[in-house]
DNA sequence: TATGAATGAGGATTCATTCAT
DNA sequence: CATGAATGAATCCTCATTCAT
């Protein structure tokens, strides 16, 4: 029910790019798939135009230069990306129950970024090397973690912390070793070592596990 | 004297690009710049040219592609990456003396490797945006990882294990999120936010527990 | 009464363009701008189509091509601009009642021209430009001028000779000064230097007068 | 030797432009040739190149942009075209002689821009047709003349005027028809109507008496 | 060793024109 | 009539690389 509610979120958002005509958006998976595989700068508009079946001139009737192009694929993907860490009416919830559904939260929003990974590996691959270059994204990526997600958690961090549930680090620091520990997983099991021998039910929980004991505050007083 | 003799290693393989003439060098530096600013594919051969003020037949007489230069530099950075986590004189050591000092070498594993970021933060960024689309060197990475770092640590784990002091993770597992926390610190650290009010040295010592907890048997089996 | 016979001829020849739809004059009002701004090769249907608020294709079902387009500004130009100078129901009686009213005739070809300038900045400005260029424009030119309003100056140019009260030169040359400073005086008014302080009766009074002695006999024989 | 003294100024100028490269000196050629028959904007690089019998990049080596290679065309010849009419050691002096040498001048500066515009046909048209449309030539222009030709001239045509030789014009009223008079012919037997059959001689000489006539007090105040 | 002019293939982008709706 | 998506040739320009000096 609740997932079902920031389900519809991600599709809305998704949904948000509206009635492309079929060649517009053979140019989006065409230029989504070679971005990922050798960069944007290093791919030309005639190899995307070739590979999605288009004359060279169509692409640019639809956007208007091809960083154009990148950004219409790489800025709903932030949004989508940071979404979960702010979807609060769920978050909320959950956390309010407290000390057990800890573990279960970080359970839904690993196994959410799972899925979502899973399905947006060459997304994910563009936002991730592009990131560093273009002000736009930079700009983007941060207004929405800091604007959004941050203040969203910080009142679950702290009422946890007084709570004596979670260790007693800056709000920031424990934001970023959640997510340190999410994305890091991820970017692994999807991007550096795709191919290797993964038990991802498996590898999922003992992440969990591991950014559970590492923010408890339990070892540390025992 | 530990440190003293994996220093010594740092240095030389830093020594080990040797008598380049000062053209060269300027070539390097300016190389690494740009590079790092706006990525490989997106920098011009002229453009590294004015920046060391040299003539820009003058880089193809060092390096006969521009790929060439590429890999001049990233190439010796990726065992300085990984060094540490394979100079096994001074792991074995420390990791021998069991409980108590195993903070002891994730702190100076972190430390080094802090210090290291710091000074080769162009670098670094090459690495990492690099690395995904050249075969070259994520077959390099790979291979230095795979072959030196990954025997290395199996047996120092294996046995932390029977000794109760590290969860029963995978060998994998446990180097992925040790490595995953550590470079994403790093990272976040020195590119994503270097502009961020950093308290380095609290931080790491944060990251270090929550390493240690997440990594402990301790609080699970409390 | 003479000057409505030849207002009729204007108005006859501009309204020989008959019947465009709505769209149609939005599109010859739009080219004559941006031609007259940036030149015609220089212009993109594209920017017609968007400045005349009409579909780029509409162009297209109007005027088969961009010359075409040209041309239908450009060719009805021509004979307007002409117009005056062969307008000889007026100009013969004008030109008749001699001496005293060969001052009478410049004044009113001036004023005449000058009204029509100053309505048609732009359109002057396209047909001076691409006149030399294209050789359709080039032909009617000439023709224009060569077989009109060349042979009835000539009679009107030797009778006065005759009666001594122009200077003896050559026929073409007459004209051609005639011309030369009329256009002269319009070209360096509304193009050259449109912004200046102009007092425009006196400069064109001066003008007429600066023809009048540069082509009398008088001043020569005094 | 006057003459020498100004046409020494010419000399100097127009070697200005030193030790061009072989290849750039046929890039300078081929466009000129080209932009004259064509026009700037309906001229290709690709075929300024093929011209030149150079790579098309070369054409970019030493010229950063197309409007480069315009501009370092045409802005040289402002000079040029305006400097015998502020060439003033030589103005000066014939001037200074007064009654009878007024013809004289105008003869000189005539026959000088004859000669100049006969060497410089091709130039002199995309000198022409372009000031129209790019700022940078009209402001240069402008420039050229307001601060250069106009205040030289203004104080001798006072002069001139106080000893009741020439009349009462304004000013820029009598550069603005000496100018046009000289241009009108020169552009009619150059470029509008270079065919025909000019007795050059002759026609300069009626060109200059017009102009006398024109701009002098004797006729109106016989 | 170092230069920088020269290259031509390839880059992004614009354009006039067509055509199905 | 009017549209605007689609085209692909052509445009201006950049680039890595070569080579004579």
């Amino acid at each position: 029910m609740d997932e079902k509610q920031y389900l519809q979120q991600l599709i809305e958002a998704a949904e948000k790019e509206p009635d492309l005509t079929p060649k517009q958006a053979k140019i989006l998976e065409a230029a989504i798939e070679i971005f990922s595989e050798k960069g944007y700068a290093a791919t030309s508009t005639s190899e995307i135009a070739k590979r999605a079946e288009v004359a060279e001139g169509t692409i640019f009737r639809h956007y208007k230069t091809k960083k154009d192009l990148l950004l219409s694929i790489v800025m709903p993907m932030i949004t989508k990306v940071a979404m979960p860490f702010f979807a609060t009416h769920f978050i909320n919830q959950v956390f309010a129950e407290a000390p057990s559904d800890y573990k279960d939260l970080l359970r839904k929003i690993m196994r959410n970024r799972y899925e979502f990974a899973k399905k947006n590996v060459p997304m994910l691959k563009i936002l991730l090397q592009e990131a560093a270059f273009h002000n736009e994204i930079h700009t983007a990526f941060k207004g929405v973690f800091m604007e959004k997600a941050y203040p969203r958690f910080k009142e679950l961090i702290h009422k946890n912390q007084e709570e004596g549930i979670l260790v007693d680090f800056p709000v920031h620091t424990i934001i970023r070793m959640t997510m340190t520990t999410i994305f890091g997983f991820l970017i692994t099991r999807f991007i550096i070592m795709p191919d290797a021998d993964w038990d991802d039910e498996a590898e999922m929980e003992r992440t969990i596990e591991f950014m559970l004991h590492g923010l408890s505050t339990e070892s540390s007083n025992k």
